[in-house]
DNA sequence: TCGTCGAACTTGTCATTGCCCAGATTCCTA
DNA sequence: TAGGAATCTGGGCAATGACAAGTTCGACGA
């Protein structure tokens, strides 16, 4: 049977650790970073105030676990998006998830306050590798060869997508600019696309 | 002289609201946002904890009038960077402006939690119709006429800034990329270039 | 079987912070 | 010069993060 069983009177919560990050997250889906708060969060699990204590040393603690979480699905939704083989598809999924998670995408963006932790690390070198074989493929082996131009490459087309991200779900747009919807992904497209033509015809070093 | 006189004993500070906003520029500066309390201005400028808010109705309202200052240098920067009628110098001065204030950046980027200002509207509106007159005379005036392909292309180029930025100031970047320095602003105008070229050799709709 | 030991959780407490209020002080204008 | 408005002070409240010391529970070994 189950070898975590929560009856409400119970002492020992079951899985107090796991209990916290799902409903942090949720949490911050819905108010936001600044919002969250560990003692809410302990009311709403309906432990003391000082239990999640145990599970995170402290607020920031808890937030780089989440930031770790985050960071994993992400990278999971970029290579799932880079199936296809198109460059194109991983870039509206990079977009598209900053979209869906405007607040975890934020957490994971927060400049480092703490160190990166080892899982956060290695799930974005995860996606950083799927972006750039996904650029290997776009322009070519031969071009590939040359390690300085695909990082290069890689880069430009990386930080077009980042920025697309953050336009979109951070910056007021310009009136006229739409903000969801087909409109606004054909824009993105479109954006994708002309920087995919400088990568096709490179501009002279 | 100075229309300011503030000896340390006087009741009346003098111009507190200025001070304020400067001590929190400052603060912002170094401890970043978070760490910013009302109460510990206050203490730094010799005044009760409560002073502050006969200049600033809340925490959020002293946020919002730094963040119109942000606005306010960020605007005069790209337009400086403008200046050469280079588009290229005004992508330069943008992520410029965002690696020396990560901080201010980060203020300026907060999604709205409260209502924009209307003097942070008016600068960033200032900003776009630069870059978008600037892009107008990188495309030429035939293309700049259609006005969708015109907007298109600020925007394109405004998100490859942008991510640049992005990256540079809140991304670990992979092992290699250079952080600061010149390789760091060749890799960036390389991009830059890159997505210039894509410009100027638009793709099929 | 039983004791004991550590992990999980509790209550209690403190300092910090944002915000509100009542009153004191100073400034300015009519 | 009198009175009102602006500015600032001190006190206080509730929320929060962090810390300390005690309590409950379960597992493991003698």
């Amino acid at each position: 049977m189950a070898p975590r069983k929560k009856p409400a009177t119970k002492y020992h919560h079951g899985d107090l650790r796991a209990a916290l990050l799902s409903a942090a997250w949720t949490a911050v889906t819905k108010k936001g970073l600044e919002s969250l708060s560990l003692r809410s969060l302990a009311e709403t699990l309906g432990v003391s105030h000082a239990a999640p204590a145990h599970h995170f040393k402290d607020r920031n603690a808890l937030l780089e676990a989440l930031r770790a979480e985050a960071f994993r699905r992400f990278a999971d939704a970029i290579e799932a998006g880079a199936k296809t083989g198109e460059l194109d598809g991983m870039g509206v999924s990079y977009i598209r998830f900053a979209m869906e998670h405007p607040r975890q995408m934020q957490l994971m963006l927060r400049e480092g306050e703490t160190e990166l932790g080892p899982e956060v690390m290695e799930q974005s070198m995860r996606a950083w590798q799927v972006l750039v074989s996904a650029v290997a493929t776009q322009i070519g082996p031969t071009r590939a060869a040359d390690e300085r131009e695909l990082h290069s490459m890689a880069l430009a087309t990386w930080a077009m997508v980042h920025g697309l991200a953050g336009l979109w779900t951070q910056v007021r747009l310009p009136p006229g600019v739409p903000k969801s919807g087909p409109d606004a992904e054909g824009l993105q497209r479109r954006a994708i696309a002309t920087l995919l033509a400088g990568v096709a015809h490179p501009p002279r070093r």
